[in-house]
RNA sequence: GUGGUUGUAGCUCAGUUGGUUAGAGCACUGGAUUGUGGUUCCAGGGGUCGUGGGUUCAAAUCCCAUCAUCCACCCCA
């Protein structure tokens, strides 16, 4: 038992009704992206570290996955570099690529590489696992797949809405209550200059995050001991205490922060994606939630996050602006807006609330029992003729005892199956059973073809 | 990286204050039913009790270590 396989931590296998509800999602999630026009593309699961490293912040490094350097890596490092013991500068000599840890920044290099063949704005939508070395637990995998559109090369805020009409239309299409968060980092910055400690941003979204998981008594406490001021934290309290509809949230944070011109604009783009909002009925809540900060750092904009109401869990899909991702790969000025949906965490969330549909697995329409070789000669151009058809169908592969057969099509939810003995034979005739009623009767080659075609 | 939880049959779990041969349900195999599955009945197979050490006449049970697991924090999809 000590020696049974497995495999790595956090990772998982996925039986076949499992792969058929995540292509359901997938699916889903691909048909909504491509009606609002966005095309897909696909890039390696490995990348250059120099592409991956330092865009998602100090921890985002740790969580990378590197791969090892091909060959004798080891002794092309020197013997001062091995005696000083220290990972992050070996790693530089003995690993030069890692596991993708978003879709995000491929993207971004995606962009900058074939610009020249791009027409901007461009849209695109990307579905493939991404990789995180964190330590597993609920909801949380080392291995998943994210679900990206993203739109580059344009500053409208009709883009925005775009992608809130997405977050509604799958999530409504897929069944589950949510709610949208959205914030905008140049609030957040306005928060930070206003209270006089611009360059504490970090510090302080970070504090701002906690307000509804341990009180704002502990979030003043927090920001005290992190160095702000008690006149910054008190000048913070009408903005932690929002209360009212989006709109008269909005004015609250303006009438303190809209001395600062960032906050102010902030504030403005808020304004106008709201306003373009309130000319849809979404069957999706959305909601101005200002301690919604978000780890990365590349965001400048609109912030989202989405939550499933329903069920315990981390956000199901997540995303924002970003003004200047390709900089960082020598392309400066180009701004773009995405969303990122994780499909492993809708599963988990459907499969709580038990939101599959039956049909998303399906099988075999009909089996054809195996009696032996006479039988089975008669069959195969039989089934032949079923499968140009466009009739998913088989035959067991061997002369199994019927009730060892018949168990296995039961199993695998065989819609039909097809029995044939000399009895048959003598007729020119096949017995077709329908395995949900038991309904037998006797038909030709060519009734059979038409029933299972329908 | 920090804190905690749990490791007993393929799966989900019982197992009393340490005490004979470690149990159940589901799953599996065979039979009732030699051309009929999903229901029922009968029978059967399957366990180094995570691993290594220690205490004891005796350990699944107590102690230590170790590995694995899940959960929370951090962070995040």
């Amino acid at each position: 038992m000590a020696q049974k396989p497995s495999i790595p931590k956090g990772t998982r296998d996925f039986s076949p009704v499992e792969m058929a509800r995540r292509n359901y999602i997938f699916d889903t999630v691909k048909e909504i992206f491509q009606r609002y026009g966005f095309q897909p593309i696909e890039t390696p699961a490995m990348e250059n570290l120099s592409t991956l490293m330092g865009k998602y912040g100090e921890e985002g490094d740790k969580l990378l996955f590197k791969i090892l350097n091909s060959g004798d890596f080891i002794s092309k490092v020197s013997e001062d570099e091995l005696q000083e013991r220290n990972s992050v500068r070996l790693t530089n000599k003995i690993s030069e690529k890692g596991l993708r840890y978003d879709l995000t920044v491929p993207f971004a290099r995606y962009v900058v590489q074939h610009r020249n063949e791009i027409s901007f704005p461009f849209k695109r939508y990307q579905i493939q696992p991404v990789w995180r070395a964190d330590r597993p637990q609920k909801g949380r995998y080392r291995e998943f797949y994210q679900c990206d559109v993203d739109m580059i090369g344009s500053t409208s805020l009709l883009n925005e809405l775009e992608l809130v009409q997405i977050i509604n239309d799958v999530f409504n299409q897929l069944n589950i209550n949510t709610v949208v968060k959205i914030n905008n980092r140049k609030i957040l910055a306005g928060i930070a200059e206003t209270i006089g400690e611009a360059d504490r941003i970090i510090d302080i979204t970070v504090a701002i995050d906690k307000l509804d998981k341990i009180g704002l008594e502990k979030v003043n406490q927090e920001l005290l001991d992190k160095g702000v001021s008690q006149e910054a934290v008190d000048k913070l309290q009408p903005i932690l205490q929002l209360s009212g509809s989006n709109a008269e949230k909005l004015d609250q944070i303006e009438a303190v922060i809209g001395g600062s011109t960032v906050g102010k604009k902030g504030v403005e783009e808020m304004r106008t994606l709201f306003a373009y909002l309130s000319g849809f009925e979404l069957t999706t809540e959305v909601e101005l939630d200002l301690t919604l900060a978000r780890g990365l750092n590349y965001y400048t904009g609109a912030i989202f996050e989405v939550k499933a109401k329903d069920v315990q869990i981390g956000s199901i899909c997540g995303g924002g602006r970003y003004d200047d991702l390709t900089g960082i790969f020598g392309m400066p000025d180009v701004s773009g807006v995405g969303i990122s949906f994780g499909a492993d965490r809708i599963y988990d969330v459907m499969t709580q609330l038990e939101l599959f549909p039956d049909e998303a697995v399906a099988s075999t329409k009909v089996l054809f029992v195996n009696f032996g070789e006479k039988e089975e000669a008669y069959c195969l151009p039989i089934l032949a003729r079923l499968r140009a058809n466009k009739v998913n169908a088989e035959i067991y592969p061997e002369a199994a005892k019927m009730k060892k057969q018949m168990t296995w099509a039961d199993r695998k939810q065989v819609a039909f199956v097809v029995m044939v003995g000399e009895e048959e034979i003598k007729q020119g005739k096949l017995t077709l059973k329908n395995m949900k009623s038991g309904d037998q009767q006797l038909v030709s080659p060519e009734e059979l073809i038409k029933i299972l075609s329908e």
